[in-house]
DNA sequence: TGTACATCAGTGAACGCGCGTTCACTGATGTAC
DNA sequence: TGTACATCAGTGAACGCGCGTTCACTGATGTAC
């Protein structure tokens, strides 16, 4: 009941952070679906089922990388965000839009985890929610404060009702105080942005643009721009 | 050599057949990364050896899957642009966005073949790449039509030199008469459309509403403003 | 400070599973004369 | 029309692999008195 750690302890909350170090490592070279738990054992010079102290299986490790990633890339947006604070909304977003792209290109495998196809068998538990939401909660508040600021131009989006209705509830859930319609281009853009770099990054424009960057750049610029952030 | 098969060429075709078909359907259940060519031949009654004498293993069956699946989706564009070929450019947009959005829900586990997270160890070959390509081809080709036609707005887009050089590179490669500007919005609209799909499919806008189907209506109807068509 | 007991990290062996691919073979189908 | 040979679809057995998970165990660390 000390707050003085045994070694015990220590020697536990080491050995748990190396593993998922080392399942870390090895999602990075070979994948979600081909991460074994055996690896990961062998790696760290212990018995496979040693790492079952640690962790209730190869799912349990799973959800810890994806709960890390999400919150690796909520960190980076967080940032970018944090960092352009005194920029224009519309430089914001491309800052944002930014980091999202290199996070992505630098962590191909984690981004896959996050946003590619779901693992077989591996049904996501509650706990990836909550983090599975920082980035899109932090795009939508920087578009708040924008339009708090009288930065988001007014557009006239048509929208069914039911999209309205749908759209004002989610309002209520965010806890935010937006138009729908910037709501909805917001989540327009938040889609558009990752299916960019969803694209790029699974090869769907492979060999359309030599310089995938550059145009990158001028698609999320279009992206504030349609959303209609000044 | 005369064009009179032989009863072992059709039953060779209709094997041939038949692996493809029980594959396609094991894809549709377990997904592409525990799709097994035993369980295939063990379905068909066959020993897994046997398989061999059709396709050279477990990649080339992909393979095969891969390019069924994108001519599955083209066909199913390509319908729907015909179908739709005397509505105006905004609708056609909007059919053929239903119509993929359709498509991919009907058939989740072929979408996420072609559109997610690569299959380990497999590298897609070149034969796929045409194929892979038709869809984009068939919204650009149904957006130059609508531009023959005076029907996209012109609309002002900011683009970056190396941006604008490499989307007239790729008009050459289409060979297609459109502004660097409309196939700049097209491509974005492409990608904004899968992005959604994709995002629905995988669950990344879980709970967020309760009628993903109306919020997509409006979506392509704004996607299809974004590019301008009338 | 020293002893007796409880905790628990890591071992080692095993279970049962499925996979892709190879290879020598049998026996039916097709072909040439 | 009939026979001899060539082709080739499918068999059966095997190779070698790796996986997640369980369980009884040993021996070191921690705790209570």
């Amino acid at each position: 009941m000390s707050t003085v750690r045994t070694a015990r302890e220590r020697a536990r909350a080491e050995i748990h952070a190396e593993i998922l170090a080392t399942a870390r490592r090895q999602l990075a070279e070979v994948g979600a679906s081909a991460l074994s738990l055996r690896a990961v054992a062998r790696e760290l010079g212990v018995v496979p089922s040693a790492v079952y102290r640690y962790f209730d299986g190869r799912d349990a490790l799973i959800t810890a990388l994806i709960t890390e990633a999400y919150d690796a890339l909520g960190d980076t947006v967080d940032r970018a965000a944090d960092a352009s604070a005194r920029r224009r909304p519309r430089g914001r977003w491309t800052t944002m839009a930014q980091a999202v792209r290199t996070w992505a290109h630098a962590h191909p495998h984690e981004y896959a985890l996050l946003y590619g196809t779901p693992v077989p068998g591996y049904a996501a538990p509650v706990d990836t929610v909550a983090p599975g939401t920082r980035v899109p909660r932090r795009l939508l508040a920087v578009v708040a404060e924008a339009h708090a600021a009288g930065d988001v131009e007014a557009r006239p989006t048509s929208l069914s009702a039911a999209s309205r209705r749908e759209l004002a509830a989610l309002l209520v859930t965010v806890e935010l105080d937006l138009p729908v319609d910037v709501l909805f281009r917001t989540i327009l853009g938040w889609t558009q942005l990752f299916g960019l770099v969803t694209f790029e990054l699974f090869n769907q424009t492979r060999g359309m643009f030599g310089d995938d960057a550059a145009v990158f750049d001028d698609a999320s610029t279009a992206i504030a721009d349609m959303i209609g952030l000044r």
